[in-house]
DNA sequence: GATACCGGTTACTTCAACGAAACCGGGACC
DNA sequence: GGTCCCGGTTTCGTTGAAGTAACCGGTATC
């Protein structure tokens, strides 16, 4: 069974897809929401550096491919909750393995950056 | 143990590693490169869509990174062999996960989008 | 001597993503 | 009546990654 789907052609939406994925701020909303619900105040702090904006639009992008749910909870102050949809969680999985990735080999990636500024003359 | 980088701190070198990760086509060439060396042409053929340009700016990145090596063979005409190291075989594993992610559930995420481009009012 | 192949480079342009800063309504608290 | 919090929105500016297209030297082929 050959996959219906494949990342090396040029007009497979699975390329969409992986440009959303690997989207600036994805990996980390997904990380965050994966310990639970979150509210957007919760999500801005844990996330150091984003602004409300990115964040907004991060958002906003995942609940449109269906990997986030927003739940407004009315009230005041307004409460509004963000979680992963189950489609959001089994992106999780990769993702995470990514991020442990990225975590554990930035001293082995530091080196080479350092070795080939070395070999150019800096 | 704590880790000693964490994604989510504002100033860790884990993110520009992300980042990298990230770029638009680090994905495809890791991919591409893990079927076995290749050479220039090779890659540009296989990778639809992509130009010497940004193929030549990607895996100069990646060999700065340590992830890609780099073997110019001479002779006429030119032969340039590039390879994954074993770092880059080893990212090739989450990222593996990652591309089989998007190729499995591109179907719900184009369903996703639909729906929420409807509730909008298409 | 025209053509094609390899492995790129160069110059220019475009465009989406990202960022900074200010502001919004509505309530609550003081 | 001034201030704070929540959950954003709006405007504007910047940047850098990506795309287009043309070209390069060297060789070998016809």
């Amino acid at each position: 069974m050959g996959k219906a789907y494949d990342v090396m052609a040029a007009t497979c939406p699975s390329r969409t897809v992986l440009h959303r994925i690997g989207a600036r701020w994805t990996v980390f909303v997904v990380t965050a929401l994966a310990d639970g619900p979150m509210r957007f105040t919760e999500l801005k702090a844990r996330i150091e550096g984003i602004t409300p904006k990115v964040l907004t639009e991060t958002l906003r992008a995942l609940e449109t491919d269906g990997l986030v749910h927003r739940a407004a909870l009315g009230g005041s102050p307004p409460r509004v909750e963000y979680s992963l949809t189950p489609l959001g969680r089994s992106l999780w999985v990769p993702l995470q393995a990514v991020r442990d990735w990225a975590e554990t080999h930035v001293p082995e990636i530091l080196d080479a950056q350092a070795r080939s500024e070395a070999a150019v003359g800096g």
